[in-house]
DNA sequence: CATGCCGGGTG
DNA sequence: CACCCGGCATG
């Protein structure tokens, strides 16, 4: 707001001084441009022409290419492409995005770029797809690297190697059937392009990520073609396979995967087939496998895996309402989900991309752990830390608490069912005198530290959150998550906190309840936190809303205002009590203004006529 | 409404 | 830092 408003102000300012003529928009611009520019291109053309251009190249798929084996083959697989949708897609689009960049490429490549911007990056994205490409194909120097991947890319399931591998197998095979059809010489650009790739890391993974959604709605439409299709790419992978060398047995599974499961498969190859065109390179991999095994409660992936399975999540923005969220996101939730290298689960496809890949390893215990969370268990591993079960006797008068069932059963036997010898047999009577209770360690400080986000900052390399319940300590690391990855959901998930401290009674914000969000009563005091706008606050805490100028306890509140960033006026009342003496406006008056104290002229407290 | 002043923006 | 201004609080 005030931003616009200056910058309205500003303009006005510079009109001011220039000419009320100027029309307001390309005015500032103007007076800034540089003589020697050409007036009408530099202003507009920036800012709309990325727009268009990014709409154009969206579809890009990794143009795939040949190196060695192209030419002969070629021809052929064009054809094959022609009759199965899923080729069509790739070699389609090749033609499209390839081709004219291509063309406009050779057309002078170094020349200043129109909307070279776009096509860079556009290329860019292709570059680690060509990259190894080459490497498979050409097997001489890197030759290991390439049998690796493709061995990898075998067993499509069964990734013994890690998280990583399955894009990159995907990948692999997806290269393979389109270098296929692709005989176009890469050597040409590949160079560059990689030198370019490390400019737009963050280009390429939308590009892909809109790329990916794309084409997943194709394979939607073509649902019953492809699994012809996939047939098709199954025999040209063979084909090409053959040429590499790949274990036949690996090949042999993974077909059959396919061929039990067409349908499905499609679409996952289709997944997959982007995923990697996302082309996480080895670096991510490894960053995500690392996060992995940092934070053993990484449970967001299954989740999102399976929606990109079965494609919801990229229609977009419907994400966030898919049954993950909804249910699962619950507000304890959150405070396990935002672990280090998800602090906001199914969103941005930048934070999905890492975990695709990871996912299929661990398939069977992710489902498990998926419906395990969805469905029962209201209370999520970690917060089992901080959530004491305790056992307490019912026996009258007498109300000890035990810490386990077994020791509260035998103090039921023994003290009051008067069972000393018996004390392994348990007929479960003891069941009916005590009962579990479960103790919210301090439930606020819990459910505050919890909720803070102290994962993401691992990853974040921000400071660690203290354990300490200090509430304050939560919001540094939520700022920094939410800078991290901006998706809807983890802004409102509970990563941030604000305490709203209320001193005046217009202040006090009735305690609001907000579906998701939850309520504690621990001491007679009422918490409630929420994720949405009035989120959390506090009431009945042991400071007195009476005094509105923090004096001797006011340091404490004085500190968890500054501290604490309360929306609603966090301003205390520091403000200076109003002067009442004369000050320059009465003294000299508007008409004098610069007989004012510079203090007046700028509208501070008058300096001149200090009360 | 007039005034005093704070917070914040611009250069 | 100088300058300016929006907007709030107060009278």
């Amino acid at each position: 707001m005030q931003a616009r408003r200056l910058a309205k102000r500003s303009s006005l300012g510079s009109r001011r001084g220039n000419a009320a003529l100027q029309p307001p928009g390309p005015a500032p611009a103007r007076e800034g441009a540089l003589p020697g520019l050409p007036p009408p291109a530099p202003a507009p053309a920036p800012a709309p022409a990325p727009a268009p251009a990014r709409e154009s190249w969206r579809p890009p798929l990794p143009p795939p290419r040949s190196a060695g084996t192209g030419p002969p083959r070629a021809a052929g697989a064009a054809a094959a492409a022609a009759s199965s949708p899923v080729l069509l897609l790739l070699g389609e689009e090749d033609e499209d995005e390839e081709g004219g960049s291509r063309r406009r490429r050779g057309l002078g490549r170094v020349q200043a770029k129109p909307r070279g911007g776009a096509e860079e990056e556009d290329d860019d994205e292709e570059e680690e797809d060509e990259e190894v490409v080459v490497e498979v194909v050409d097997g001489d120097d890197d030759d290991e690297d390439g049998e690796e991947r493709f061995v990898a890319l075998g067993p499509g399931r069964q990734l013994p190697k890690g998280p990583g591998r399955g894009a990159l197998k995907v990948g692999s095979i997806k290269r393979e059937m389109a270098f296929t059809f692709q005989p176009e010489d890469l050597k040409r650009d590949s160079s560059k392009k990689l030198s370019h790739q490390h400019l737009f890391p963050l280009a390429m993974e939308e590009d892909v990520k809109t790329a990916d959604t794309k084409k997943v709605n194709r394979a939607l439409d073509h649902e019953k073609e492809n699994t012809r299709s996939i047939c098709l790419l199954e025999q040209k992978r063979k084909v090409v396979s053959s040429n590499i060398d790949v274990p036949p047995a690996r090949e042999m599974g993974n077909d059959q995967i396919l061929r039990e499961q067409p349908w499905h498969l499609a679409l996952c190859k289709e997944v997959w087939k982007s995923s990697e065109e996302l082309d996480m390179d080895k670096v991510t991999a490894a960053m995500v496998l690392t996060s992995l095994s940092t934070s053993p409660l990484v449970r967001s992936p299954p989740v999102r895996q399976n929606e990109g399975l079965s494609g919801s999540w990229k229609e977009g923005g419907g994400v966030p309402s898919s049954t993950s969220s909804s249910g699962y996101w619950s507000w304890s939730a959150p405070s396990d989900q935002s672990n280090p290298s998800t602090p906001s689960p199914p969103l941005s496809a930048d934070s999905f991309k890492p975990f695709r890949s990871p996912a299929p390893p661990d398939d069977g215990i992710d489902e498990a752990e998926a419906s395990n969370l969805l469905f029962d268990e209201p209370i999520p591993r970690k917060r089992k830390n901080s959530m004491k079960v305790m056992f307490k006797c019912l026996w009258k008068n007498c109300g000890k608490v035990l810490s386990t069932a077994v020791g509260i059963q035998k103090h039921i036997r023994t003290i009051h069912l008067g069972r000393v010898g018996e004390s392994d047999y348990s007929d479960g009577e003891e069941d009916f005198y005590y009962t579990e209770i479960k103790l919210n360690t301090d439930s606020v400080a819990d459910g505050l530290s919890s909720l803070a986000p102290v994962s993401p900052s691992q990853s974040l390399a921000s400071p660690p959150t203290f354990p300490t319940p200090d509430s304050s300590r939560t919001e540094t690391p939520c700022a920094k998550t939410e800078t991290k990855l901006m998706t809807p959901l983890s802004r409102s998930a509970p990563t941030t906190l604000y305490l709203v401290h209320t001193d005046h009674a217009y202040q006090a914000t009735p305690p609001v309840n907000i579906p998701g969000s939850a309520k504690f009563t621990p001491n007679g005091s009422s918490f409630s936190i929420s994720w949405q706008s009035p989120p959390v606050t506090f009431t009945g805490i042991p400071v007195s809303p009476t005094h509105s100028h923090p004096v001797g306890t006011g340091e404490q509140r004085q500190h968890a205002h500054t501290v604490l960033s309360s929306p609603p006026r966090g301003t205390v009342s520091l403000r200076k009590p109003r002067g009442e003496g004369k000050k320059c406006r009465k003294v000299y008056g508007m008409e004098n203004r610069d007989m004012w104290c510079t203090a007046c002229r700028w509208k501070k407290a008058c300096q001149r006529f200090i009360d």
